[in-house]
DNA sequence: ATCAACTTCGCAAACATTTGCGGAAATGAT
DNA sequence: ATCATTTCCGCAAATGTTTGCGAAGTTGAT
């Protein structure tokens, strides 16, 4: 007991090479079926398991895929973990997963580690899209290949998979106008994400475009309770008939204002957002939103480093659509 | 470039040997300080790191923990796994984590997978608490230590680290009556778990010793759907001035029905739920909760196994005591 | 009886690292 | 000059596994 069975004690018991042990093992056509039998008998006897890192160290190959994202506890991550870990696994793949908390720091330490573990791939969500990607070039020619997520640096050197994100400001604008909304409040986020960006100027264009009258009040927000104070305020002036929040935390706090307020949905108000869909669906009526799916997007992510693993192939720009989903907010 | 630097590279540029290569990183004071200097300098200059698999396979400890939950994506797991993944991290462990998706079969697996990798400790979370826990017990022959958090099994033979279940069905229990609460709907949810059978009967024992007057009725719920129905029956027959939740599923499911109803908090109806405090803080007013939080669970547990790991204890329980907290939903 | 062919298995190297031990060179003391 | 000590470094084994190659042993044909 204690230290866990090799391949070494099993071929001694048996008087039988190592190597042959191995081979039985593996159904090596090489050896007897009388023999395969018996190791494979005293194996599960034995709960053998073989060493991972022997076997990563003889064939060069982890089966282990590296995860950085800023922080775990969050709706988006999460879901995209879940999916990128299901996915994974199906190909014999585990998921190594480790937290920059927003330090770009930490994120080279994290970089250095996953080096160490020699992972077979690295997904990350960068903490900031805004520096330089040197560091991430110099990384990659260790051989270790990277594919960036949701935040990714403007570069076409690396795989990328992310949102539609002007596809679903762009969608979110032109419903909008379709239900003839004429007076309204847009909620974005930190404006120095290129995320934010792109979506706000997605969604401006579209009402630039536009023949219609329409009132459009646009806010930055930093967050739940700062989007919460803007709609309470707009609330009392400028009486907007819809509101539009470009992410969950935005949502959250423009909800309260509107229980506050005690308005009605979608009579008195309605509202659309940017979301997973989880939030949305804790209201009454349910809010109604475009769809951005970390659950999809992990999925992708995972399937295409795979995929990259395979057969390595030309970086490539993937990006995940976005759908309209009804709630009755709208 | 592509295969990553390794010792053996590096002595042969210096003419060094491995071994004093190997010395000279790691400030062996065998080696005279103008060698070391050289091998720093060419190391980085080659971007070596260390391979953790030799170095594992050779030292016989990994520095990882295996982690398995039923789910990724659950408000509690993620902030259990953010903090557990940060205790760890400072002391040099990283975390390699498996869904079990609710199947024991896929658990078994995970456990098998998590041996492969030979952890050097295991944090599970299992898929059901009633089911035989001797294969727990066979596995942690291997050497392995396991610790079961949350939903963990009724034996001493491991440790443990979940909340104070009876403890906060108490506290929420004693809140109710001290805020005169006389007619109470009490929403509890999948009675197969432990946890659900702990929370009750507590609840309920608090109710039978007390001398008021009280109307209590016990609901339980299999989703947040059948929570929002049962309340709105209830809004409708009974009028209860006050609704408990014993999870956050079921608090969703009853702010649906209440805001349909039109119900102004804590006038004309409160509330009271055991939760984290995420979704009670989406509320407005926020909901008041006796908070079972998953990062102090994940800071617990941790650092628990970590101090297995320096030196073998004996199997201790540990109980997360909760605590009370004001929001203004009572 | 000879040789070929096939079946079944073991030897040994390789992967990258750590570490006990021993050895050469340099220094100092006598 | 001799010996002891110190400084600095290399040899080699060990961790558990995979795999090319070769070597017995068996079988069958001639």
């Amino acid at each position: 007991m204690g230290n866990p069975a090799t391949l070494k004690k099993i071929s001694t018991q048996l008087n039988l090479s190592i190597s042959t042990v191995s081979r039985a093992l593996k159904n090596h056509p090489d050896i007897s079926e009388s023999t395969k039998r018996k190791v494979k008998e005293l194996a599960t006897l034995m709960d053998y398991e073989p060493n991972a890192y022997a076997v990563n160290l003889r064939t060069n190959k982890s089966k282990v895929i590296g995860l950085i994202v800023p922080s775990i506890s969050n709706m988006f991550n999460d879901s995209f973990i879940a999916a990128a870990e299901k996915e994974g696994r199906e190909k014999g793949y585990t998921l190594m997963i480790l937290q920059s908390g927003d330090d770009p720091v930490q994120e080279a330490e994290n970089l250095k580690l996953l080096k160490q573990y020699r992972v077979d791939g690295i997904l990350i969500s960068v903490v900031t899209d805004s520096y330089a990607i040197t560091s991430f070039e110099k990384f990659s020619e260790s051989g270790i290949p990277i594919l960036f997520f949701d935040r990714v640096p403007s570069t076409i050197k690396f795989d990328t998979v992310c949102m539609a994100d002007e596809e679903a400001a762009t969608l979110a604008a032109n419903a909008i106008i379709n239900y003839k909304k004429k007076n309204i409040l847009a909620l974005f986020g930190n404006e120095e994400l290129s995320i934010t960006k792109k979506r706000k100027e997605a969604f401006q264009a579209v009402f630039d475009e536009s023949k219609e009258k329409i009132k459009l009040q646009v806010a930055a927000c930093k967050s739940s309770d700062q989007a919460m104070r803007v709609v309470a305020d707009a609330l009392l002036h400028n009486k907007p008939d819809h509101v539009f929040c470009m992410s969950d935390e935005l949502l959250i706090g423009a909800m309260k204002a509107i229980h506050q307020a005690e308005l009605k949905m979608p009579k008195q108000i309605s509202i659309l957002a940017i979301s997973n869909g989880f939030i949305p669906s804790l209201y009454s009526p349910e809010i109604t939103y475009i769809e951005t799916s970390g659950f999809e997007l992990g999925k992708l992510a995972m399937r295409r480093m795979l995929e990259n693993l395979e057969n390595k192939t030309e970086p490539k720009a993937i990006i995940l659509p976005s759908r309209f989903v009804e709630g009755g907010s709208l």
